[in-house]
DNA sequence: CGTGTTGTTCAGTT
DNA sequence: TAACTGAACAACAC
């Protein structure tokens, strides 16, 4: 699920807890801290004070002074505030537990997980390189970046190191609402089909920022995704779906043509 | 018991 | 070299 949009979700729940104090961690699934063992991650955030959450692309980060706290979500990871009344869930891996509440992060795959970094270097080493947070990028810097990729649009807008933040989900949405197969190679693009890619990148970006999640529904591909009947909103022709940047990717035949006239 | 999966990395190939 | 591709990762649903 966690791209950009779900993890500005995350960002809002975990802001709750600016001005908590961490008084406790329970590490319920140790391969789930990253690069740090249980006890000195214990040591670094107990006793600190939870600054504002930041988000960089699919990243967030809990600054907890003088270090700071990074999550990364993988494909089913989510962060979740718990009630007192609330139990843990079988896939809580770490559970950050404050004087304002219980702060999980469950994820059933594991597949990324909880790091801590000392300093603004340490947090660049960890997140990689990573190019511009997508709701941040102009039309121009859009396609500067993303022009040079020679195989497909899809894989240039998923590419982490160019824009930060747009998932499998999110490429097919932004390409979909550009009226742009993903299969076309970003060279072929004309100027009024990057000006409309800028503009659907920000309208959907935006909506799924706000929504804290890809909206699914009528009006969005994602959510024709999983409908039964399998139909483009726009034109009702039936979707297609193959792979694009090794990625599962669905498609109009008829609102996104193939060749550019 | 296969197949597929919203993310990323790495080994291998072009 | 740089860009690209596909398997692997872990766990679960179907």
């Amino acid at each position: 699920m966690p791209e950009l949009g779900d993890v500005e979700g995350f960002r809002r729940v975990a802001s709750r807890f600016h001005g908590a104090v961490i008084e406790r961690v329970d590490v319920l699934d140790a391969g789930s801290l990253r690069d740090v063992d249980p006890q000195h991650f214990t040591e670094a955030v107990c006793g600190g004070r939870i600054g504002p959450a930041t988000r960089v692309g699919k990243w967030l980060l809990l600054p907890v002074a003088p270090v700071t706290v990074l999550f990364h979500f993988g494909m089913t990871g989510s962060l979740v505030a718990l009630n007192d009344m609330e139990r843990l869930e079988f896939h809580d891996r770490v559970v950050f537990v404050t004087d304002g509440g219980r702060l999980a992060f469950r994820d059933p795959r594991k597949l990324r997980g909880v790091y801590v970094a000392d300093g603004d270097a340490q947090v660049r080493e960890v997140m990689g390189v990573i190019g511009p947070d997508a709701l941040d990028v102009s039309p121009q810097v859009l396609r500067d970046r993303l022009s040079p990729v020679r195989s497909s649009i899809k894989a240039s807008l998923i590419d982490q190191k160019r824009i930060a933040g747009i998932g499998n989900f999110g490429a097919d949405e932004i390409l979909w609402r550009a009226h742009i197969r993903p299969h076309i190679a970003p060279s072929s693009l004309p100027d009024r089909q990057w000006q409309q890619l800028h503009r659907s990148l920000r309208e959907v970006l935006s909506a799924t920022a706000r929504a804290g999640h890809t909206p699914r529904g009528p009006r969005w591909l994602t959510g024709a995704r999983f409908r039964e009947d399998f139909r483009c909103p726009i034109c009702d022709a039936s979707l297609e779906r193959g792979t694009v940047a090794a990625r599962s990717t669905v498609w109009c035949p008829i609102c996104q043509p193939s060749a550019n006239l």
